[in-house]
DNA sequence: GCACACTTTATTGTATACAATTGCTTTTAT
DNA sequence: ATAAAAGCAATTGTATACAATAAAGTGTGC
């Protein structure tokens, strides 16, 4: 009865987070096409699976399905990138108000566990799990403010993010800085509410500023889409 | 190149849109059982459509696909109910304040066209239709802010408020009155941002207050569930 | 008469086969 | 030689066939 098992386990669920990770750690790039038969064969299983799958992953924006040309994993444009970040700034402060408000010691010891395997990943030079990592912790937040439906859209924008990322990411500037993270876990452990909602504020403002939203409004990948316009 | 026609018209989505707006119209009640055999033969389509189809409802929670067991038009719990509204109650008094902000003469009267529609359908007797309308009003001005990503979360809240005031509306409550859209879009027309956010948020709490959201924890459809335990 | 086990049936999950559309190559005519 | 058009190859869209799972109906034993 109180089992967390929550999840039913459709079948195609493994190739779809499977395909979502690997974007999520920018072994798939903006762009890239993912042949149905291709990643069928990958995974042996039946190209229904795989559309099942594609279909999941359009619908968080992970994945472009263009009717009869195929899957491509998604270029968010300029456009996009500002409104996932204005949406996050809108929601996630809230999120971490309620989850300061609600967090137990257990809650705390989970974000703390996050935040150490970021740094593993990252010492140990894997910067894609390191950003993966990063994302799952903004969604860990958002589990313990127990609001599954502000929860689900966060899992979403954060997932776009990595693409926005993937594409705008100034490199010059350090964007895993987890100090942010640090004092976030701190203030939600401590359950001071107002200052967990702060610190994600400008957390996100931080990321936010951290991307080059200004030019190159279109990374081309060949010639032909240079020519075809968006 | 300027085209609006962003939309790729996949072939199930007129099965999909079909279901959604018969939920949406109260005409397929919480809990109805959605055969995959029975849906395709009704549409002409093949069980792979239908298939594709309940994978949309269900992503927006229209529609719970219970794994060997079926599709069944969602039955939102009390918990799913005040999140749903919580997260209305955050995001649409923004985006109504951004929509005033940037709403143009034609945003304006396409609003109003929408509150004639409305008044139509219920003079009509068709309280159905109303209440759709009356949701696609809110997914309209999430259109005029200009968030899309915004809007598309606005639009999957709204979806899931119908089955929530199926389940849960208190009948001696005014629901549809219209006297709030009517001050919104006049506050929309003149630009009046910080008034429209106000209104909004009133008008979202006065529909909150409008539920039963206290007692009635599930609505029993047949003994079987009613034995069964959720 | 009741309970338990087995069989049967209906429904969903998956794979494959076929149709349609697209882009590319080749051919042909100017 | 170039450009247009027709055919070709490849990939996606859809339908159908097969497999697996779960529910329900049936029969037997106590």
């Amino acid at each position: 009865m109180t089992k967390t098992a929550q999840t039913p386990k459709g079948s195609g669920d493994r190739v779809s987070s499977s395909l979502a990770q690997a974007i999520h750690e920018h072994r798939l790039a903006p762009g890239t096409k993912l042949g149905e038969d291709e990643v069928a064969e990958i995974y042996n299983v039946s190209r229904t699976i795989v559309r099942s799958a594609f279909q999941s992953l359009a619908h968080i924006k992970l994945i472009d399905i263009k009717r009869n040309h195929g899957a491509y994993v998604a270029q968010p444009s300029l456009r996009e990138a500002r409104e996932v970040f204005e949406a996050r700034e809108l929601l996630e402060p809230r999120t971490a108000r309620s989850a300061a408000a609600l967090a137990t010691q257990e809650d705390a010891d989970s974000l703390r566990r996050h935040i150490d395997e970021e740094h593993k990943a990252l010492n140990a030079g894997d910067s894609g799990r390191a950003l993966y990592l990063s994302g799952s912790f903004h969604i860990e937040i958002a589990r313990i403010a127990n609001q599954r439906t502000i929860a689900e859209f966060v899992k979403t924008l954060i997932a776009r993010s990595s693409l926005i990322i993937a594409l705008y990411w100034r490199r010059e500037s350090a964007l895993c800085e987890s100090t942010a993270h640090h004092a976030l876990v701190d203030a939600i452990a401590n359950n001071d509410a107002e200052r967990a909602e702060e610190l994600m504020r400008s957390h996100l403002v931080d990321l936010h500023s951290a991307l080059d939203l200004r030019e190159k409004p279109m990374p081309i990948r060949t010639l032909r889409e240079a020519l075809a316009g968006e």
